[in-house]
DNA sequence: TATTGTTATACTCTATAACTATA
DNA sequence: TATAGTTATAGAGTATAACAATA
């Protein structure tokens, strides 16, 4: 990539905010002063600037096992909630079922994850951490909370807790 | 779409909010169960939900217009900044130049923005809004702080500010 | 009839690479 | 040689529709 904005090779900018006071999170690297007009009033782009940021940190941060934010909250939440259907999971995260398969599909095909058929309704699959898992999802937990820290670093720790609180109740 | 969690269809539930307490903002409409553990743990997680929810109300927000919201982003970047270059455009919203091509075909064709030779450098081209253009994005913006009261309304004034403010590095 | 998992298709978006015309 | 715009391709992700097995 040719040294735009997505760069996230530089994880923890901290050091001294240039030229638009700020909170350490350093947009304008470079001197382009163009004028955002509407944009900086809309919470939208704010966010989807942010998500974007955050995402490309935790794929990088979870780089050397290979697992992207959604292949790691499917995990989580098996983890947390073994046994769960598809429709739950997929219901749950917000995923639509079609997509899930092919999710499934590979974190089976990686041993990570079984289906296993459900006595009580034969339509549906149980799903399961195998041992294997379960082991991996422990280590893929403090590389998530390693990345956890670099937002903290990014935006600040108090900052942080605010958009956990006001984020709430969308998870 | 079977009644998911994307639904967008209720935009301002603020009417006393069930369940876990919070500000309004209710996920879990249908009663399951499910904890997401660690999830709850990470802001991309909660961003992420947030984002999708937001772009969503935009989109449904500026239907009547067809407008999405790269789609705005570029006509209010091009109409505060008149005779940018594709490469500025692209570098400052974080988009590839590639893709830029051809949501700028589309704008096109639609009248709203002009190519125009630059003599400076006649590899480039110097980006404006059509009359046309200018009058629809007029519109667009109205509908965009229609948009942005949803958004208030979804996660209170206050928490929308804090929001802005935390996140004012990214843009 | 409705639901679960599956397959398939289309469209958006991201990430690259390569080409052309200029510089 | 480097850059601006373009074209093309491959991979995620989203949105649908349809089908088989089962409820």
């Amino acid at each position: 990539m040719p040294g735009g904005r997505h760069d996230v090779t530089a994880s923890a900018p901290q050091t001294a905010p240039r030229k638009r006071a700020g909170n350490g999170a350093a947009p304008q690297d470079i001197a382009d002063d163009i004028g955002l007009d509407a944009l900086v009033g809309h919470a939208g782009y704010a966010v989807r600037r942010f998500q974007i940021w955050i995402f490309q940190d935790f794929i990088k941060t979870l780089g050397e096992v290979d697992i992207r934010p959604t292949q790691y909250s499917v995990l989580t939440l098996i983890g947390a909630n073994p046994g769960l259907s598809q429709m739950a999971v997929a219901k749950r995260l917000g995923i639509e079922r079609a997509r899930l398969v092919h999710l499934l599909d590979s974190l089976e095909l990686r041993r990570y994850v079984k289906r296993v058929k459900s006595k009580a309704d034969r339509r549906s699959h149980a799903l399961h951490l195998t041992a294997q898992g379960e082991t991996a999802l422990a280590k893929f937990k403090r590389l998530a909370a390693e990345h956890e820290r670099h937002v903290e670093e990014k935006i600040g720790k108090e900052n942080r807790a605010q958009l956990l609180r006001i984020l709430a109740g969308f998870t």
